[in-house]
DNA sequence: CAATAATCGATTGTCGACAATCTGCGCCGA
DNA sequence: TCGGCGCAGATTGTCGACAATCGATTATTG
């Protein structure tokens, strides 16, 4: 049993987790570690460090980077080093002006359906969120809000827009948290995600995809002053 | 830094040879191993009997594989084995349903820009594919095809949105090989691009949605019939 | 002193062997 | 005969060591 987990004095968080494979697990905290802040925006990831950390060989860590790499939240360049990307103020546009379309056509494909059970869910999620910023927890609120438009994609069924979602999901994410730290303050605002639910119950489409317009383009203005003449470091991907 | 990617030319006569990394040529040529029907939808990819038959390890030849996963090509069941995508109804209806979305929104940002090289350049695809189409080869057809939808997602600048169309890309050329070489006859028609086209040099943006929308419904119907009452085997990621 | 070549440390790429897990088949007992 | 059990083969998961490449630093030379 080469498996046996290491010696590991401290922390300890983890006992052990060999059932499925090293690789998805990896994956996942390393993932946590990004977006977390524990691995700034920029810093390089090596892999001998990181399998030492985690107690494990280069091979299932190479892989659960490449997965990462496939998330665009990390950069690698042949035979040089990987870094966590940075992302550009054209990123984060493109980033949003995507999720206009996106989450309108996911609106289209929910209506399609006439899934009644989505209303109660939706203002369930939007209630969870609205608790978050009303408690000022705004490291939960952004996990909230990335619940709630998560909902809308997953509502859906569509699983080729969820799979399109979750590749930028993570970027979003990294971009919120970054963004936080630096602020401090910010965190969703209560006004535009209850304008945004409201239309979405209305039926009203054309409210909808004006809405949904504004309520990126805001949150895009609002990210872009934060990025601007912060040249990216490590590449756009 | 900006991070280049390896420029992967779509030629293929320019025999990189691999000094590059292994995993990247890997992937290349399984790929279009896939993409050429050299091995079917559905069939088991071994990775000991691959490594051996590129003359490589297994540990490029996994990050490769994995690379093919991400790309919606290969399905794997840990420790069980990995397999080709078999494309389901349902995959092809909301490949073609996120083209429309995705097409439209990529016209959006080309007129946004007035690039006015794009109209020759678009011109010259349509007449590239008409040619392959006059010719009745089917397969060069199908080529041209990708690369006329193709390069109108790179006429956006949309880094995002390109690299989107890359992730469906695939699978959308998986399926039209695998419908032509069971259907023998069939490639893509004049008709319907021809009329795409023209919409779209005509800045009506209302009558190219509409027309995109039908081009898409008629492809998609068109494959419908071709898939229908036959299960996917492997799974539809 | 400047420009170029050689060298060294760091990091990733690759390999071959071993371990863990799944699947199908044969065996045994009721 | 039938159903559960275990064994063997096949396949993937993991490991540790070695090789190739890159970047920066230093030595060399005009």
């Amino acid at each position: 049993m080469t498996v046996e987990a290491k010696g590991r004095a401290g922390g300890s968080v983890v006992a052990r987790v060999p059932k499925a494979t090293f690789r998805a697990h990896i994956a996942d905290a390393l993932r946590a570690a990004i977006l977390n802040g524990n691995i700034e925006p920029g810093a390089q990831v090596i892999e001998t460090a990181l399998a030492e950390q985690f107690g494990v060989s280069r091979g299932p860590l190479r892989e659960a980077m490449r997965q990462l790499i496939d998330e665009g939240l990390l950069v690698a360049v042949p035979y040089t080093g990987t870094h966590v990307v940075d992302l550009s103020v054209d990123d984060v546009r493109e980033i949003y002006s995507m999720r206009v379309t996106l989450e309108i056509f996911a609106f289209e494909q929910i209506w399609a359906r006439r899934d009644q059970a989505f209303r109660r869910e939706l203002v369930a999620r939007h209630d969870a969120l609205t608790a978050c910023i009303d408690a000022q927890d705004d490291a939960a609120s952004i996990i909230a809000e990335l619940q709630l438009h998560g909902f809308v994609y997953e509502a859906t069924g569509h699983k080729l827009l969820i799979r399109t979602w979750e590749s930028i999901r993570g970027r979003l994410q990294l971009y919120w948290a970054a963004h936080h730290r630096a602020h401090g303050i910010r965190g969703p605002r209560r006004e535009g995600h209850d304008r945004y639910v409201e239309m979405a119950l209305a039926d009203d489409i054309e409210a909808l995809k004006a809405e949904i317009a504004d309520h990126m383009a805001r949150g895009g203005r609002q990210t872009e002053d934060f990025l601007r003449g912060r040249p990216a470091s490590a590449g756009t991907a």
